[in-house]
DNA sequence: GATGCTTCGCAATCTCATTGCGTGAGCTTT
DNA sequence: AAAGCTCACGCAATGAGATTGCGAAGCATC
């Protein structure tokens, strides 16, 4: 099912990515149309799965999730069934919110989210340097984070 | 203000991270509440700021920003007016979805999205390396993503 | 054991979501 | 150019859910 964005359909896509709890009617009112026509729309863009889901962002220093570290991880081997094995792994544990693939100076990189340093440290010892696909961790803790947007550009 | 999370609340905020437009009613019955102390309880999880906002999630694919880039960022100077100038420039584009600063071998990582490798050249040069505070960039491009997750682990 | 505080459930009201239907604009065909 | 077709719009009716006030129950304190 293919649907081609026009510009009421960027406009609703940009207002739903700031606020996903906007009432329909509202929503209707901002980008210039009645109610019902402007809920269609909005069925269709989830339907085609342009909208895949609605979710709550929480604040993560108010739930114990205030530091960010991002672990450069190095497999013991290159294949598949490795590969596999530590996706499997990643997917298991909550504190890793990104997971990347690379090629060059590392395998792979994560994102990892925990209360803080100890924390951290804890579940690296306990739990990612255990995944059995893994040789070698090493971590970056940045100092400061400038910008973290879950709004995609539209255009 | 501070709350202090009970079960019923850590219950609450994990069923709205995977759906944020979950009816109070069902939530409710989710919890094992009645409809008005459960509408009660996100309430003052969203006056307390622990829940920050509602967003849609849009397929990155399907709206032309399929390609995650990861930008190191090296800066001419170390000070804090080209810091500060780096993260209002950054904060204007919103292909740059995450902004770290960080120490050791590069001062910023950046995490940008765009439609296909074309598009991330053009942002580049066009804008990216004309920051006045920025010397120079170097992009890892992942293989693959194997877990991007906006759900932030609770206890 | 009485009092105060907190949080619950119930009920009433009101807003909003949802669906069916008629209308008009734009495009194709003849 | 007119007729016909399609698509998206707005309106109206209905039903579901949000929201608020109020009384009751549990728990701690004194």
């Amino acid at each position: 099912m293919s649907v081609t964005l026009d510009a009421i359909d960027r406009h609703i896509l940009r207002v739903l990515q700031r606020d996903g709890r906007i009432s329909n009617v509202e929503l209707a009112r901002e980008v210039g149309l009645s109610p019902s026509p402007c809920l269609r729309r909005v069925r269709l863009l989830e339907e085609a799965g342009i909208i895949d889901r609605y979710v709550a962002v929480l604040d993560p220093a108010k739930v114990g999730a205030g530091l960010t570290v991002f672990a450069r991880v190095w497999f013991k081997t290159q294949d598949a069934e490795v590969t596999l094995r530590f996706a499997e792994a990643v997917r298991r544990f909550p504190e890793v919110m990104e997971c990347y693939l690379t090629t060059g100076e590392c395998d792979a990189v994560l994102r990892i989210v925990t209360a803080d340093l100890h924390s951290y440290w804890r579940f690296q010892a306990d739990h990612l340097t255990r995944i059995p696909s893994v040789l070698s961790v090493k971590t970056d803790v940045p100092m400061e984070t400038l910008k973290r947007s879950c709004e995609l550009p539209l255009r």
